[in-house]
DNA sequence: AAGTGGTCTAGACCACCTA
DNA sequence: AGGTGGTCTAGACCACTTA
């Protein structure tokens, strides 16, 4: 508590800024035990109760994990589905099926007028699509279009991408970034040609509604960073998210 | 902290559990001011700090809110439509239009099998409906069922539902029960016979995709108690959840 | 027995709001 | 000026895990 103190800022938000940037660094890999809460006060000058709220906020983020008596933990990367996961209509406590990534592509593109605002960028700016498929059984259920700033993640390889466990996966362990959802839109609609035909769904059946789905997620300060589209076929699986 | 602690539970989770039943019993309407922190901790024999903990997990929990310097008041119960809206697609960022509700009626009915394991009663246990519909300018864009344990809320009445802001209102103020969203399902349907009639979309065009939400609640100590099931017609407006 | 997270206290100060 | 939420500390004890 002796010096550094840029006031305006609490002691304990200082702290996990801190932690935050050593956790980007790299410092810690998934289910790594970081220091214990003493040893963290002791290295930084602040009382294990600080200390103590820092990690708790960053539990709350997700970031971290505890177990009593053990220790404090990294926590692994969340995947491309966050807190969502396809299950059976009417089954909560289903455990889900593994869906398998298929990488498909990154390609460049320039930011629509709606994607710019949302992403806080100008008219235009050069934007990063990355399009995977999603399995289920072999079937595809679900096609992504990731968007990202192309100059925030300039020098992204498609390599890092096809051998991952997915878009948030590489952000994380290629740019340091931790990404989180801020908001998410559904709607049905009929699945469109292009998105028709990467999914599979051809011949004379043609009209299939599909779960459309528009996320906006930001990094851990708030700035948007990735705006994402998804169509799922959902006849067979529904959409589930778990809520806090 | 002197006598009646039952131990095996924390001091501030009982004061949590203690300020909860006060406010189910009705002692603070929406926007009442709570005592401060420190006439609760000398009321109830506790420090200010543990205190302030239990009121942070009840701000968490939606059920309070903070106004540095001013005080500690009672949140207003949420909508049925909690976290969620209906906004322009794309635009994350609009205010929410007010969506008008219509009380369409209350009837019994036997629970299915899914309904019943997903809500913990037995198979063909009795169920309140509440049907209702919202509309956006006039024009229908939702239709709601809400299934409750004809048990836990007997003597619901008709009336109640008719003359209030929705099925979570009438819960709180009739029967003191708060309730929380557990998981959702979303899944893109064609908009079966019945609910297109209700919906209002009849005639030639027939063949209309609808956004089908299903949602799992649970009272504050997760016990299930509403099974919803949500038919939304998206192609003007989509269905949009801000996350944490 | 030692180490770790989890709880609790008493007291202090700060920042903000109302009067 | 007085009240309220917000932060911070030092010290204590408990519950759980590991060795």
């Amino acid at each position: 508590m002796t010096a550094n103190t840029l006031k305006r800022q609490p002691l304990y938000a200082q702290v996990k800024q801190l932690l935050m940037q050593r956790m980007s660094g790299g410092e810690w890999q998934a289910h790594d035990a970081l220091p214990s809460e003493w040893e963290l006060a002791d290295e930084l000058g602040a009382s294990q109760g600080t200390v103590r709220k820092a990690l708790s906020e960053l539990v709350d983020a997700g970031l971290l994990y505890r177990q009593q008596g053990r220790g404090t933990y990294a926590a692994p990367v969340p995947g491309d589905w966050g807190e969502a996961s396809l299950l059976t209509p009417g089954l909560f406590f289903e455990r889900p099926d593994e869906l398998v990534r298929e990488f498909l592509g990154m390609s460049r593109l320039n930011a629509s007028e709606d994607i710019a605002e949302a992403l806080q960028l100008r008219r235009l700016a050069p934007l990063l699509r990355i399009r995977q498929l999603w399995r289920w059984h072999g079937a595809p259920v679900a096609l992504d279009d990731a968007l990202l700033p192309a100059e925030t993640f300039d020098g992204m390889d498609a390599r890092w991408l096809r051998n991952s466990a997915g878009v948030y996966a590489t952000l994380q362990q290629r740019f340091g970034v931790r990404v989180k959802v801020v908001c998410e839109q559904f709607r049905a609609e009929m699945l469109p040609r292009e998105e028709a035909g990467l999914l599979g769904v051809t011949g004379m059946v043609a009209d299939v509604p599909a779960l459309c789905l528009l996320r906006l997620s930001a990094d851990m300060d708030g700035r948007p960073l990735e705006w994402r589209q998804r169509y799922c076929l959902t006849h067979q699986l529904a959409y589930t998210v778990k809520h806090g």
